[in-house]
RNA sequence: GGGGAGAUACCGAAGCGGUCAAACGGGGCAGACUGUAAAUCUGUUGGCAAUGCCUUCGGAGGUUCGAAUCCUCCUCUCCCCA
């Protein structure tokens, strides 16, 4: 795998980049739709690819293992040829689940037992395993088994954490060398910085993982509880000592205000469950600010969802679609799906070329107030 | 025509002398959601000048210190038999 800066904008650590993988090129920043149990919930293959125009999506270690189980990815050929998604595709390890699992897991030296939140069966994730397991999935972009620290952890706890990820990187580096692609394409292992909350941690967990000379460097253990202001300046840490030469890859965020603010802070790939989850939940984003669709003031209001919006869903009304979150019925859940991806997929798109042009940080001042209002 | 059951807040439905402005569902209204245990969860839902007051359990009377709850009459609904 390989990168490529296109463009950097000169004040800011904004920078516009290219990655070479296997399934197809990721031009950044890019927002990454979370596809853990093999779909984006709500959104076909082709929707995504033309619609939405994501670029990579992101499947789950643990849920994808748990169901349908990694035989039967095996005996597809993998999750591309599973699911039908041709482009590049991003595994996250299962790390984030020892964080949400919480109290439905054990975590010692070995690694993580898990019980089965379907059945209550109990698994055993190590670092290995979790290779393993990205191999077989067949992920373009493999990632390493952490543990997701809490924003609010005690330094002491933090640092625990920390060398515990860290030991456990060196042990998935290992079983990376060890073992080889399985179907022909090339897998690249990205490790994750953790450090909690704690600016030094951060420090140290970033020169840590530059020793091994990933095609990718991973933020992890954000917006997991902390204030805002506090995951910009963990941010800014890392980003200050990560070599310029490969992408950044700030997991799990955020709101579109989140991500432009990130990108001026040196980051280039993104992901979050908002678009989707807080789609379905009623929730939309667009470049006029947020909308809560169930609410009462659009029960009459038959205006296109968002008339500078991209996505052929835009031209749903309002209030149609707030007669279908409403009504629960299955096809609001989608549109809201599709039409939050699509914003998030111009919003990057957007700030792509703004950094080319030299004005985005210009622009990004503009759009973050836009995006804060409460339509 | 005879016999029986019932009428409770937006809807359904508990409650059958005080702790009832009234359980629980649904619906309505609002909020939350950040590497997805989430098409989920939370709050609220008679009125008001609101740590209190006012009006409410089909209608009108009555019993009682006190009634959604007991009694009388009326209105309406449903079921069974002719």
């Amino acid at each position: 795998m390989e990168f490529k800066l296109s463009a950097t904008e000169g004040g800011t650590r904004a920078r516009a980049g290219v990655l070479y993988t296997s399934h197809g090129i990721i031009e950044t920043p890019v927002f990454m739709p979370v596809g853990t149990a093999g779909t984006v919930k709500g959104v076909h293959t082709r929707d995504l690819k033309e619609d939405v125009r994501a670029r990579i999506i992101l499947g789950n270690t643990y849920h994808l293992y748990l169901r349908p189980g990694i035989e039967i990815l095996e005996s597809a050929g993998g999750l591309h040829k599973f699911n039908g998604w041709d482009g590049p595709i991003l595994t996250d390890s299962g790390g984030y689940q020892v964080f949400s699992l919480g109290d439905i897991r054990k975590l010692n030296e070995e690694g993580v037992q898990f019980q089965s939140h379907i059945d209550g069966s109990y698994h055993l994730f190590t670092p290995e395993k979790v290779i393993d397991i990205q191999r077989t999935i067949g992920a373009d972009i493999m990632m390493a088994f952490d543990e997701c620290t809490p924003g609010d952890a005690e330094q002491s706890y933090a640092k625990k954490s920390l060398d515990l990820t860290q030991r456990w990187l060196e042990r998935c580096f290992n079983q990376f060398s060890k073992t080889e692609p399985k179907y022909g394409h090339n897998q690249s292992l990205f490790p994750i910085i953790q450090g909690s909350s704690y600016a030094n941690l951060r420090k140290l967990a970033t020169e840590h993982v530059k020793k091994y000379d990933a095609d990718g460097y991973a933020i992890g253990g954000l917006s997991v509880g902390e204030p805002e202001n506090v995951m910009y300046e963990m941010t800014e840490v890392v980003t200050a000592d990560l070599p310029e030469n490969k992408p950044r890859y700030l997991m799990g965020v955020g709101t579109p205000v989140n991500i432009l603010e990130s990108i001026e802070r040196g980051i280039d790939m993104f992901d979050c469950v908002m678009p989707t989850r807080n789609g379905r939940n009623g929730m939309l984003f667009t470049s006029k600010g947020i909308i809560n669709i169930r609410n009462k003031k659009w029960e009459n209001n038959h205006n296109p969802i968002d008339s500078n919006g991209r996505s052929f869903v835009d031209h749903y009304s309002l209030a149609y679609l707030r007669h279908l979150i409403i009504s629960n019925e299955m096809l609001g859940a989608q549109i809201a799906s599709q039409h939050n991806l699509a914003f998030y997929l111009w919003l990057v798109d957007t700030a792509r070329k703004k950094i080319t042009e030299g004005n985005f940080k210009s622009w990004k001042e503009d759009m973050v107030k836009q995006l804060k209002i409460r339509l």
